[in-house]
RNA sequence: GGCGCGGUAGCAAAGCGGUUAUGCACCGGAUUGCAAAUCCGAGUAGGUCGGUUCGACUCCGGCCCGCGCCUCCA
């Protein structure tokens, strides 16, 4: 039985959902002005495992994770830019779609955009004003009056008045409350606007969320989940406008995924302390670099801050690369999951409990050294088919293990005499050279000239290719 | 100032009131022409001071240290 921790009751709690078999859940995407960080892949990744885990527990779900396409820091790096905004959007929703691809992140079956939403929007809104939790300010913003919602400070557990007695809360003369928040942004000039009962303008951040989860998932979900960062005040304020419209609870299951951290902080746009995720990649292998930074972050809790640096990166991919190791040796045979299976049960127990992802990891390690020891392909077959339901280790293991990549035509030219000695795709060029120095290594061995068998593996341990001499006289090989 | 989270071995990271977490690294042995891989084995924990308990890393309290939210933020 799946138990998920609830920021609400801040306990951990039970999982049942509304409708038995299927799972509503909504997770805040991101703001697309920029790439995204490691720290914000951190949360989605989180959010698509356990999007996975539950689809293999046999919920259907309904996965939306929304774009935020209309907002501030949009407008102002449009600005900046010099770029309409539509352009930079787009831009930057494509760049967002190919890092979560490599990431390994499923497409969510939901993925609406703030601005095909406005009229969702504005129906919110009209509803809070007709029941007294919405007004309009002389400047022609509409604004959500807090102190009328009785709820307001339920999920971040903080009361009215000790936020106004806070030092950061600015005055502002068109908020009747300085905790107010704007609901409705009058036009601007040059600022996108949208026509309204209220004036042109348009919405505030807040709303957005509110509306896209009732349009797409309807007025009551089983999970919303976000970065811890999300509670206050989007989350408190997404709580307020749909529980003040709509009158009843709307969602059952807070799940909030904490923050990784550069440096003991957290790594933040604003902190200047960030990893871009196509910055990352970039310094590991194409063919593995997606899968070692998903398994990197699933490697904590998800309530657990982790630390990111490059070592620690190393150390995870390090780790997988057992896995894969051992998938090489023992090709995987397809099975379909028996959960009676002692390590399945194990592995289920701890992903049941509040997603436990360390937990699984150590039954995937004890899986590992049974399938080496074994050797059966049953075994390496619920390895592998374990590691998938949280998108893990569904590579070709050769291909993973060799590390192949498949980069652009290039010419290799010696340096020396600026002679062609190879046109054509470098790491095939590279193949061909480490398989033809193994065959000369293995030559060299049977004639027992081991000074040359030496200098041939130093030679390609030089390239970065690590040797395995097997029984048999054979050699295998594999990228580091 | 208000609210909240955390401090586990070299590093990373879980569960648990009493029995090996786990990973990476490291050490010894086997194996190997030498390595690598693999196998066998060992070691290294629980910020600090008290309390509860037959027994605490695990519960309670003080202290120290680190971090987050209170403004945009995954």
């Amino acid at each position: 039985m799946q138990t998920i921790y609830n920021t609400l009751t801040r306990k951990k709690e039970v999982f049942t959902p509304i409708e038995p078999g299927r799972v509503k859940m909504y997770v805040c995407g991101p703001t697309v002005y920029d790439y995204f960080h490691i720290g914000n892949a951190r949360t989605f990744t989180v959010f698509d495992m356990v999007f996975r885990w539950l689809q293999a527990t046999g919920y259907e779900v309904n996965y939306a994770r929304n774009v935020t396409d209309i907002d501030d820091k949009i407008i102002e790096r449009a600005n900046e830019n010099g770029e309409p905004i539509a352009a930079l959007t787009e831009r930057m929703t494509a760049a967002m779609h190919e890092d979560f691809d490599r990431l390994k992140l499923q497409r969510p079956t939901e993925e609406p955009r703030a601005t095909q939403y406005i009229d969702g929007m504005l129906d919110i809104i009209k509803m809070l004003e007709s029941k007294g939790l919405a007004y309009r300010s002389p400047n022609g913003d509409v604004y959500y009056a807090v102190r009328k919602f009785a709820g307001y400070g339920k999920l971040s557990r903080r009361n009215l008045d000790e936020l106004q007695a806070g030092e950061r809360v600015m005055a502002d003369g068109n908020k009747r409350d300085p905790l107010d928040f704007a609901l409705w942004k009058a036009a601007k000039p040059l600022e996108p606007q949208w026509p309204s009962i209220f004036g042109g303008g348009r919405p505030g951040w807040h709303i957005e969320c509110s509306a896209m989860c009732k349009a797409v998932l309807g007025e009551k979900i089983d999970i919303h989940g976000g970065g811890w960062d999300l509670q206050f005040p989007h989350h408190e304020n997404e709580i307020a406008q749909s529980e003040g419209a709509l009158g009843h609870p709307f969602v059952n299951t807070w799940m909030h995924a904490a923050f990784l951290n550069f440096d003991s902080e957290k790594m933040s746009k604003s902190l200047g302390n960030f990893f871009t995720v196509r910055e990352v990649l970039n310094k590991l292998n194409p063919v593995r670099g997606g899968e070692e930074v998903r398994f990197f972050l699933l490697r904590g809790h998800y309530r657990s801050e982790i630390s990111y640096t490059y070592e620690s990166l190393m150390d995870a991919a390090n780790s997988l690369m057992g896995l894969y190791r051992v998938l090489k040796d023992v090709p995987p045979s397809a099975i379909s999951l028996d959960w009676a299976n002692p390590y399945a049960a194990r592995f289920k127990a701890a992903l049941e409990d509040d997603f436990d992802t360390p937990a699984a990891y150590a039954v995937l390690f004890e899986i590992r050294d049974e399938v080496r020891k074994s050797g059966k392909t049953a075994v390496a077959g619920l390895l592998k088919a374990l590691g998938g339901t949280i998108g893990l280790l569904q590579e070709s293991p050769e291909s993973f293990v060799r590390g192949e990549v498949d980069l652009p035509t290039t010419k290799i030219i010696t340096p020396e005499s600026g002679q062609i000695l190879h046109t054509g795709n470098v790491p095939t060029f590279l193949q061909i050279n480490i398989e033809q120095m193994v065959n000369d290594r293995i030559a060299a061995k049977k004639a027992k000239d081991f000074a040359l068998a030496d200098s041939l593996r130093k030679q390609i341990e030089e390239m970065g290719i690590v040797l395995e001499d097997k029984p048999g006289g054979t050699t295998e090989w594999r990228r580091k």
